[in-house]
DNA sequence: AGACATCTTGATCGTCTGACTAACTTCGGC
DNA sequence: GCCGAAGTTAGTCAGACGATCAAGATGTCT
């Protein structure tokens, strides 16, 4: 067998992990489970993590770390409406590209909802901050109202996370593609109208949205 | 202890079967946790149903109608964009109303989505075809185009879903009132002009999208 | 009232699988 | 050629799971 350093091992356990996690569930991924993955055994395992648990807190800053870079990676283009739906575009692909990715993200956040809040709450809501910082940004340059700024990662929280339930539910590519363009096209047609409308009434405030 | 037969029962532990996988997800939903939460004991439970797996199809059976339930409640209203928007209010104020229901939902889907296809996609698929067909009945009278009718449960789906993911995720009843409203007005500004769009250019047509 | 079916309980069975470990072997750089 | 890092084998031990049972309590019909 080929000796690869722990540092390597470790990510090659996490990728494992994901992909269990997508498979079995967070309750069925069992450390025999990921190990067997990875292509080695728990011993080995635990020769790079002292236990299970850190191997998923690992787990939990490589999801939230990948999410960061997604929305992230939106931030250069110029106007808001843009930015946004380079946003929305970007999380969709991301779930589009690695099913077990979006399904392991779905896993987490159901087990983190099931713990009594404290930092199982932190993959959704640091990607939710992450988007929102994005639009800040570029929102400040273009004068937009900070009320809908703060709508706008929840749409594209919204509507990405309704697509990927679709999509990992039927697994049908073809669909999926489809649902992409329409999902974008009720975010365009909604902003663009919220853009518009709250150029010409700034003093008009939605309630505002939790960010 | 009251005497109550074993109908009641059997409903008394899908209620309470729902709470707990709510709680502890599907893998943590034990015969012993759900029988404690339905005030009974374990010999109780397999005296009303032989197996766990019967009482677990009776839970699907209940989730499933439920869905039905709500679904078909927009029904009688007139226009098609009214019944529309009728069918996402009542999805999201189900939510809204039992997070449990929601929850568990979402446990249910995704634990579907593990197995290979089969039954398990029932839930997901049976909503969206009570749907297609509401919105084929109102849209029938309207002459509406079969494209849009197709597009509109999808899209009511997937926010209803991800208001939802967003309102278990927190807990935030106040902020998720107003995410009602947010999610309510952007399917309406699309919806509005999809509508208009389709009747002023019948012929252009997007890509089906999978019912 | 009495008897039989219906309901309810606490205790227990056998099994399985979980995370984790000790002791041993092999490899590769110096 | 040796020494530590990498990797393996073969477990341990505890806990929880679904399921069942014998026995007691209660209702209902004659």
């Amino acid at each position: 067998m080929a000796r690869i350093p722990v540092a390597q091992r470790r990510r090659d356990f996490i990728d494992a992990a994901v992909e269990v996690i997508a498979t079995h569930g967070i309750d069925g991924a069992t450390t025999r489970r990921i190990a067997e993955q990875a292509q080695a055994n728990v011993a080995m395992l635990h020769y790079c993590y002292d236990s299970k648990e850190d191997l998923f807190a690992d787990v939990f800053e490589f999801v939230a770390g990948r999410f960061r870079e997604v929305i992230e990676q939106s931030d250069p283009h110029t106007t808001v409406l843009e930015t946004a739906q380079a946003l929305l575009r970007g999380l969709m692909e991301c779930y589009f590209e690695s099913p077990s990715f979006g399904a392991t993200t779905i896993e987490l956040i159901s087990w983190a909802r099931r713990q009594h809040g404290d930092r199982g709450i932190a993959v959704y809501d640091q990607a939710l901050q992450a988007g929102l910082e994005v639009m800040r940004r570029v929102g400040a340059e273009e004068g937009v109202s900070p009320d809908v700024l703060e709508e706008i990662p929840y749409v594209a929280g919204a509507l990405s996370d309704g697509f990927a339930i679709n999509f990992l539910t039927y697994g049908d590519r073809e669909a999926a593609r489809a649902q992409m363009d329409l999902t974008a096209s009720v975010f365009e047609t909604w902003l663009t109208a919220r853009l518009e409308a709250a150029r010409t009434k700034p003093a008009r405030r939605k309630r505002a949205v939790k960010a």
